[in-house]
Order: structure tokens, then sequence, then C-alpha cells
DNA sequence: CATGGAAATGAGAATGTTTTTCATTTATAT
DNA sequence: ATATAAATGAAAAACATTCTCATTTCCATG
């Protein structure tokens, strides 16, 4: 993900965009929201408003470098579309997030979707449980 | 669903929860964020507050009386839970919600969920496209 | 490499949704 | 009937997110 990514996207290369290119890549956990990335920005000395961080991985949503995820937080939370798709497995008590595909199941999806007459667009699986580790903090 | 219910879940049986209830099984559309439940309610002459429907409506999903959803709309809908469980697909033109149920993606999941060594809570499955109606529209 | 204009930004106001507070009302066990 | 715990309404507060607009930055062009 660079400076291309943004050009091809039609965006101008400014050190906001940059910045918050970088956060996403570089952070352990690769789901955020706005506020985490806003966080830490301020946290790498950044001086970059709210605003333009919801601004700018607005525009990258709609450009195709990142998914928004709506989980059961209620906000929105943000992830760099590097990759193939995938669903997620989050647990309720701790937050984890993880990833898996299925086969299977993306076969189904269309086969729904065609069955209902709907021109899929787009799709996505959470499951939520406990992970193993809140299992056995239990 | 009736007092019977309320009382089941430890909640004493008042006229907002009755209306309340009344209005989710009454309605037409399944799906109602809790504006258009309160919105339901002045129609109907209620004069119960926006605060209590927020509150009821959440008390009711502790209760397992209905289902709270995340769809992309950025703002909770509110669903029944009458009958099986069941996955949405939505137009993301008119905004229609179908149901669906699949076998299949059911025992997946669960296969996933096992595999990941996550004891599985809840699980649901959004499919987002263009209804028939929308595609002949174009 | 200076610069004009379009695009992007920051700060704060505004919006929309949801929650909280607290005084008043209501349901229900006794 | 009535005491008490729970529920409610209205308004304020809390959040997440978007908008406004004056200022700044990028970058194509000379």
């Amino acid at each position: 993900m660079e400076s291309a990514d943004l050009k091809k996207a039609g965006l101008k290369i400014t050190l906001p965009r940059m910045k918050i290119l970088e956060i996403m890549e570089s952070s352990e956990s690769r789901h955020m929201s706005a506020e985490d990335v806003y966080k830490r920005l301020l946290d790498a000395g950044e001086e970059i408003g709210l605003a333009t961080v919801y601004r700018v991985l607005t525009q990258f949503e709609a450009a195709g470098l990142l998914h928004r995820h709506h989980f059961e937080s209620g906000h929105s939370v943000f992830e760099l579309n590097q990759g193939a798709h995938h669903d997620h497995i989050l647990c309720i008590r701790c937050g984890k997030v993880d990833e898996f595909v299925d086969e299977t199941i993306e076969k189904r999806q269309q086969q729904i979707a065609d069955k209902a007459g709907y021109e899929m667009t787009d799709h996505c699986l959470y499951i939520y449980g406990i992970c193993p580790d809140c299992r056995q903090a239990d």
C-alpha cells in the first residue's frame, strides 16, 4: 500500500492520508475504529484532526482500499483491504477478532442470492462466541 | 407474544411495554429502528417517550424477545424473535430486507467455530445486493 | 522553482442516535 | 389499601459521525 494506490483512487497524496495508511498497516490489530486511528496519530505526534480521519477513512473505503464493518459495538470498524475476502469470528468477552474463509459458505451465499433474484454486491458473516483463552478463564 | 413473556423475563407488565410489543407484532415491516417504533406510537396516540422506547427495546433484547441488528445504516434495527433463526439479504437500493435459512451454512458455521476453539453464542450473515425490483428498474 | 487554483485540512459547530439523570408515576406483593 | 421497588418522561448528556468554512497544502503549469 503506497502513494500509487492513492493516485489510482484519484486522491491527492497528502500527509494525513499517508500517515493514516501507515497506521493501518503498522498496527498489530487489523480492525480499528476512527477513534483508534486518531489516538494512534496523536501518540505518533501527528496533528491530524478527527474530522480528517473520518473523511479519509470514508474515502479509502470508497476507493476500495479498506473495508468498513459494523460489529455489535455500534460504531464503524475499518480494516485494510489486503489479501482475499474473509469473514470474521469475534470474542464477545475480550473483543478479539479472528478471520476465516470457507469456500462452501461462499458458494452457498452466491446460490442464495441467485435464487432470491438479487445481484449480490457484498456479504459478511460474523460469528460471535467465546474465544479459547476466555473459555479457559471461566 | 403477550404479558406472560414479559413476566418470564422478570419485567413488569406496563402500558409502554405492551404497546411496544403490539407495534412490533402488528407492523408489516418486521425490522424497525427505535425511531420507527417511536413514530408509530405517536401515530397511535400513545404518549411514550423515546427514552422509554430505547430502554424497553434493550430490555426486550436482553430478555430474548427480540434481536438487534447492525445493518449498514449505522443505527440499530430490531426484529421480533419469533419462529426459527434466519439470516438476511438486503437491497442496497430500496432497503428491502428478505430472510432466508440455509442448513448447509448453519452447519458450516458451527464447524468453523469449533475448529477455531470458540464457543459460538450467535452468528449473523448479511448478503447485500440489488433486489429483483430494483434490477428491473435499471 | 515560483505560483494559481483546486483540493484537502482543522477546529468547531451541527447532526443523529442512544444513554443517563432524576423527579414523578405506576405496578404489584403484602 | 399501601408501601416499595420498578418504570417512566423530559431534558440533559454522551457518543459517533458529518458538515461548514476559513486556512493550508498539493501539484500542474509556466
